[in-house]
DNA sequence: AAACGAAACGATATAATATAACATCCGATG
DNA sequence: CATCGGATGTTATATTATATCGTTTCGTTT
């Protein structure tokens, strides 16, 4: 079974609160994973699967090293990078994961088999990502491009700054950095 | 003396033509620069100098060690990376030059000390790499951020694709790439 | 079940990008 | 001249990512 989204095709995801249900996040994103790999014949194994659940261990993006010295802790000896890049690499192609080019890191997505224009807010103080899904605005950058003839393949767009809730608690200095 | 943008806030930057007077964007850029750095009591030194001219060399963004490796060759001698850093942080700060994070590269500023918006449009073709300074669309963003309570205070937009002359001369194969 | 081929994984080495830390130089100013 | 701060030089190292090749696993075919 396929998951369908029915979100408008301007609506934007929320930013993650702070102790929500996260084994929720958890469990919704590897069972649609699951899904969507039997859907398309492609094989989520253990060392998939679990480097997704590494990567959704919280709404913060995290790093291909960080990822690997977790698979190290659990397997005993030491891996190379190219085991988490490679599963890394399925993961991204396939949707489930998105690649944050401004920060070298890697987040959850949270609407996989839903080909969804990808706009990321970055909080820097709790550190923790979430989709803008705003497919207005991709496509007004695309005529905007269009304008100068050019033809857009792929948009970066990753916008830094400061979550809903940081305000809130600190207007200046250090909220908690959980990013459940 | 000042230069002052008289574009309108939503317009666009041109792609860069092949064939187009290269040698009066870099003198552009180098009295610009020394011109911004006069008003700020900043040091525009000849290394500055130096990279700021390399990153100008052409309209492709060039990567640090690229850069590292021409300064090496006319200087003689080994330069360390931090020299290179250094020179091309200060351009950043001073908006001289952008930093691409999609390409871990840097390429010059058509319009430093213009508070605009950076969008970018980078063919993947030529290699060519051109702003489109939308002001509508980051206003957009910041409006479709600040619904979910976000505050936005940087925006990375890079937008990859096939330039109009690409388009034109190549319906799919390899165009020349000299960037300039 | 045996054989085969493709995909996935392990392991080693190395490339590419970036920064830390400290020494030295150089120019302005007192 | 002394000295102080900014800029640069130098060495070492951190961080991110890929190339290459051998081995294992798994599904398919026979």
């Amino acid at each position: 079974m396929v998951r369908r989204s029915t979100r408008k095709s301007s609506a934007a995801a929320a930013f993650p609160r702070r102790g929500h249900d996260h084994g929720r996040c958890v469990s919704d994103a590897l069972s649609t994973a699951a899904a969507l790999c039997a859907r398309d014949g492609e094989r989520l194994t253990p060392l998939r699967k679990r480097v997704l659940e590494f990567v959704w261990s919280s709404h913060q993006p995290i790093g291909a090293y960080a990822i690997l010295d977790r698979l190290r802790t659990e397997h005993g000896r030491a891996l190379g990078p190219p085991t988490v890049y490679r599963a890394l690499d399925f993961l991204v192609e396939r949707g489930l994961v998105h690649r944050l080019a401004s920060l070298n890191a890697f987040v959850g997505c949270p609407q996989p088999g839903d080909a969804h224009i990808v706009q990321f807010l970055i909080c820097r103080q709790c550190g923790m990502a979430a989709e803008l899904d705003d497919a207005r605005i991709a496509g007004a950058l695309d005529r905007s491009a269009a304008m100068l003839g050019f033809r857009v393949e792929d948009q970066v767009i990753e916008l830094s700054g400061i979550c809903g809730q940081c305000l809130k608690e600190s207007p200046g200095a250090g909220a908690r950095a959980d990013g459940e």
